[in-house]
Formats: structure tokens, C-alpha cells, sequence
DNA sequence: GTCTATACCAGGATAGAC
DNA sequence: GTCTATCCTGGTATAGAC
């Protein structure tokens, strides 16, 4: 029925030495992502730690500040990486669209759980602990756009809705997210090449 | 801070003289794909109607029951579209890829509230609760691979991964979903030919 | 910094009158 | 079929000993 299935009450995979702040940190990752977060409790994470769930609150004073620790540790080495792929000028506007497209298909297949998923979900949203993850969106939208500009001039396609096509890339790309969903063990090396294609197929 | 903001508490907006059951149905419709599910209480739904809490329970068993009866409303009439849509052999399957396409980013930016999120919401899968979106989601891709098979054929290429370009086909169209949790007002006239059109630039 | 004990409250569901 | 009253569970967070 369910395609989840509990997962024995044992430690984190973390090193047994790593802080117990950041066992918390990588327990709450998977929980959060595959429960979500309203339906994870404080309790599941102490449970998955090895500690008594009081214990979370030496090192975290809320429930929500654990889930904006995990969107900091999940995002910032992300941002700096798709800086650095949009700014090499060594290459055709096209390349560098492609290679980001890559880049992020992989990132969304591989990590170890789907963590894009969490800045989607309405409670977190509601709530206002997307914050983090939207502006990080927003940011690797507008880097998007640029690219498939200047692509599209490359191309020659100077009359299309940049906007528009760029909402319909973006959407190409992080409708892997939901892809992962359904299969939690998408194939990166057969993915990520075929979303590169299609996405400048889509800007030819 | 966050991007939604309580609605006053004021009645369902269906008919007041329809039965009590459909307006504890629309009121979770909207409820359960604004908050999500875990996050939506029976007292929110019950607010929304203009009854009280237990009152609920004369319609439904349990809070489950109410997101079941939502699943069956939201997918039951699309299946039956796409059927007829997909079995129209007076078109190229080129044409019938793109109708397909653009239909389903017409109902996934139209409905009054982004229901098709609530079967990738992780409560809702561990609880086994989106058997029938999964059902209904399996299906649509099976349509989905023939039609695009059907497309590569005509077009003369036999050599490329038919299931690999069907999940790309399918994330383009579902990410729809995703960009709609970031503007929940799509331009459905603007975006269904453009999603189409890359569709179909995809499979030539 | 982790524990035990516990306060506090919210949410799902039931009982029984009308 | 709706109400009021209430039960019961479980979840977040705090107090205070070690």
C-alpha cells in the first residue's frame, strides 16, 4: 500500500564522533524529507539520534530552527557552484545552460534523500520557513533566464517570451523533484544527459 | 514573511443548499492543498463550513475518508478526457502528443487550487493515502509513452530511449505543479502552447 | 549536555441530548 | 444531522537533577 516503509530505530549514518548537533541536522534531512515536516516529530528525530527527545532543545530552541539548519546545510554548497558555471565566459551560452542543467539534474537525483522536495511542501510554506530555499530558487531562476537568452540570441530566436520559455525550462528541470517521488532511485547518468538534450532542444 | 495569509473564516463558497457533505468536500479540497494534509484540521474544515467540529463525523468516518472522497472527485472526470483524447486516431500522434500536452497544463494551472500537489505530499504517500492519484498518475504516463513512441516513429527516430524521454516528457508537464506553488495564478493561455511547443521540440 | 518528569495544549474521535 | 461536552492520545516545550 504505502511505498515508504518504517525504517528500523537505529543511529544516523553519521560518524558516532560527528556532534550531536549535527547527527540532529542529518536525521531530521531524512525525516523531514520523507514525512515531511508537520508530520515528523521531535520525538522521531531524538529516536533516530540515540537521545531522549528533551535532549534536542540543548541544541536547538524550536522545532522549526532544526528545519532551517537543514535547508542552510542543504543549499549554500549549491549556490556557490551555479556562480561559478554562469560565469565562465569561456564557453557558448549554450554549453553553459547545458552544463548547469546537468549539474542540477544530478543534484536532484543524488543527493540522499529528495530535499528540494521540502521548500514545495504548504506547511513549510505557510509557515514561512521556506525562505531560505525560495530565495535560493529565485536566484538560480534568474541565472536560468540569463542563459537561456542568451542562448536563444545565439540561435538566432529573437522573438521568443524569454519568461515564458524560461518558467517552461525551469519547470523541465525541477519537475525531476517529482520524478524522485515516485522513484526515489532515479538514474542520474541516464537523466541528467537526456533533461541537458531536451532543454536545448526546447531553446533550438 | 509568509507567502499566504489566512482566509477570513467565512462559508464554503459552493451553493449554501448543497448537501453538507459536498461543502466538507470543497472546504478540504482547498484546505488540504493550501496547508497540506497533516497540517489541516478537522476543525479547520469544519470552520470553513460553518459547522462544528464533530459534526464531521456524520459524513465521514475519519479525517482519511474526507481526503479520499477529494482524490475522487479532482481526478475522476480527466482520466475519462485523456482516454478519448489519446484514442482519436484522426490525428497525427504529433497532434495528439500536443493536445494531450496542453490540456493537462490547462487543468494542472486552472482548478481552483493546486490540487495535483497533495499526491506528492509525503504524509500523503506514507499514510497510503494517494493510491488513487497513483493510479491515476501511472496511467497518464502510460498514455503519455505511446503517444511519445508514436511521435518518435513518425518523426524517424527509432533510436532513442523511450522511457528515458517519457520521464523527461512527464517532468516538463508535472513541474507545472512546482511552478504553481511559487505563483499560483498561472496564464494558462500562455503557458500550455509554450509547454507543448517544447514537447514537441523535444520528440523531433 | 543529557536525563526524568511533567506541564501544557491541540487534534481526532466518541457519547448522548435534541 | 447537528449540537455540547468530553475523552484520549500524542506532540512541543520546560524544569530541574545529575
Amino acid at each position: 500500500m504505502s511505498e515508504t516503509v518504517d525504517a528500523p530505530a537505529e543511529r544516523s549514518e553519521s560518524h558516532p564522533r560527528s556532534s550531536a548537533r549535527q547527527r540532529i541536522v542529518e536525521a531530521a534531512t531524512e525525516l523531514f524529507s520523507t514525512r515531511g515536516y508537520a508530520a515528523t516529530t521531535t520525538r522521531d528525530i531524538a529516536d533516530r539520534v540515540g537521545i531522549k527527545q528533551p535532549s534536542l532543545y540543548s541544541h536547538f530552541a524550536v522545532k522549526a530552527d532544526i528545519l532551517i539548519e537543514v535547508e542552510l546545510q542543504t543549499f549554500r554548497p549549491t549556490v556557490e557552484r551555479f556562480e561559478a558555471l554562469h560565469a565562465d565566459k569561456a564557453l557558448t551560452a549554450g554549453d553553459r545552460l547545458g552544463q548547469l542543467v546537468e549539474f542540477d539534474v544530478r543534484m536532484l537525483c543524488t543527493g540522499s534523500w529528495n530535499v528540494a522536495l521540502l521548500g514545495y511542501l504548504p506547511e513549510v510554506r505557510r509557515e514561512g520557513l521556506a525562505a531560505g530555499m525560495a530565495a535560493h530558487s529565485h536566484e538560480l531562476f534568474l541565472v536560468y533566464r540569463t542563459l537561456v537568452g542568451e542562448a536563444l540570441t545565439e540561435n538566432g530566436r529573437t522573438e521568443t517570451d524569454l519568461g515564458t520559455l524560461t518558467e517552461v525550462v525551469f519547470s523541465l528541470v525541477e519537475g525531476i523533484i517529482l520524478r524522485r517521488v515516485h522513484d526515489p532511485h532515479l538514474d542520474a547518468d541516464r537523466l541528467a544527459p537526456a533533461v541537458r538534450d531536451a532543454v536545448l532542444a526546447v531553446v533550438r
